[in-house]
DNA sequence: AACACGGGGGG
DNA sequence: CCCCCAGTGTT
């Protein structure tokens, strides 16, 4: 039955598809670039990283090479920080053991850092032609809808039994379109949060979901547990034209990232300044810098933030503070947005 | 199976 | 405010 979407999905596809930067020259490097990128993360907001990201690192042998910071500095802003890490450890790997190329073998390409069952369908598919299925949150929501499918697409089981039942009626001819179409479709027309594009679809007419006026409670999902709340003291410190950032740990929320320093918890101005007199620093004065909220997929910070200006001092590190330039420093450290709205505190001046 | 891991756009 | 996005790795 589901093998009837096959061609009316690839005739919409070819009529409607969005013409987007990594489809211009699909080339597997491209498509791994772009597949990376796109994890859990919109179409426009992709665009532009993935532009600059190839100018910077043209070919899998400049991204094995880049050093770290200009990595996190390309990928500044688009999150899930680990996921460049990995992509310059498989391009590192595809260097030593493929000779520099993506290999056209789905399970080699699974085995890679950061590539799972999606990314790898989605390569070895459009890059090479490789009939796998691409599973994604499109995916799995377009085809519960067309089957009625009531278990909950959170589970990999759920997950899994897709990728099965579109393995099976996948052709040898074209699969990168006919997955990309499925995504597509998805994006575009089957939509979430019950705003589906029916009358647009192309396989409307083999839609259980539709057939029977259930669109809207597809596809079906656990209920998320709700987030964390962190509350952190921010501090902006001063010094002359210099303020302080340190680097957060390598494993982590936000790995390798540089931050305002700051601290767990609401700290009094009494606790702030000593703090920094610990840190044999000598405050001069300090003030609020107001409040700001930062949510993240698991946890949200509540920070409080304070501006403090410190007697001159000619080190450039105190203990796990570095001390720079805040023009020259504007577009040299990867600072994640959780700080942006003590950004402009930097700038300023009392 | 559950959880960690960012950030932003849209209702 | 909540949802969810061309998901993967770790525990």
């Amino acid at each position: 039955m589901l093998e009837q979407i096959r061609e009316p999905l690839l005739a919409w596809y070819r009529e409607n598809k969005r013409q987007l930067p990594w489809r211009e020259e699909p080339t597997p490097y491209h498509v791994w670039v772009s597949e990376i990128m796109l994890q859990q993360t919109r179409v426009e907001a992709v665009k532009e990283y993935y532009t600059r990201f190839l100018q910077a690192l043209p070919e899998v042998k400049d991204l094995a090479q880049c050093p770290e910071e200009q990595l996190l500095k390309l990928w500044e802003g688009l999150g899930y920080y680990n996921r460049v890490r990995n992509m310059q450890k498989a391009a590192i790997e595809i260097v030593e053991k493929y000779g520099g190329v993506m290999p056209a073998d789905y399970e080699k390409i699974l085995a890679l850092p950061g590539i799972g069952s999606y990314t790898a369908g989605a390569v070895s598919s459009i890059a090479y032609g490789i009939p796998r299925p691409a599973v994604d949150g499109n995916v799995l929501r377009v085809i519960t809808r067309i089957t009625e499918n009531p278990e909950d697409i959170l589970k990999q089981s759920t997950k899994k039994k897709v990728e099965t039942a579109l393995q099976e009626i996948m052709l040898e001819d074209c699969p990168g379109d006919f997955n990309q179409s499925l995504m597509e479709l998805g994006a575009t027309v089957c939509v979430p949060n019950g705003m589906a594009k029916c009358e647009q679809c192309p396989v409307a007419q083999m839609c259980q979901a539709h057939a029977h006026k259930t669109v809207l409670e597809y596809p079906k999902k656990t209920p998320k547990k709700q987030r964390k709340i962190e509350e952190r003291t921010v501090l902006v410190i001063q010094n002359g034209q210099e303020f302080a950032i340190s680097r957060r740990p390598p494993k982590g929320l936000l790995a390798g990232l540089y931050e305002l320093p700051n601290r767990e918890g609401y700290l009094s101005e009494e606790e702030i300044l000593s703090y920094v007199k610990d840190l044999h620093l000598l405050p001069l004065h300090i003030r609020e810098a107001g409040e700001a909220k930062h949510i993240f997929s698991h946890v949200e910070w509540r920070m409080k933030g304070y501006f403090i200006k410190v007697a001159a001092t000619e080190e450039k590190k105190v203990g796990s503070l570095i001390f720079v330039d805040r023009k020259e420093s504007r577009g040299k450290y990867p600072i994640p947005s959780a700080f942006s709205a003590y950004r402009k505190f930097i700038e300023e001046d009392f």
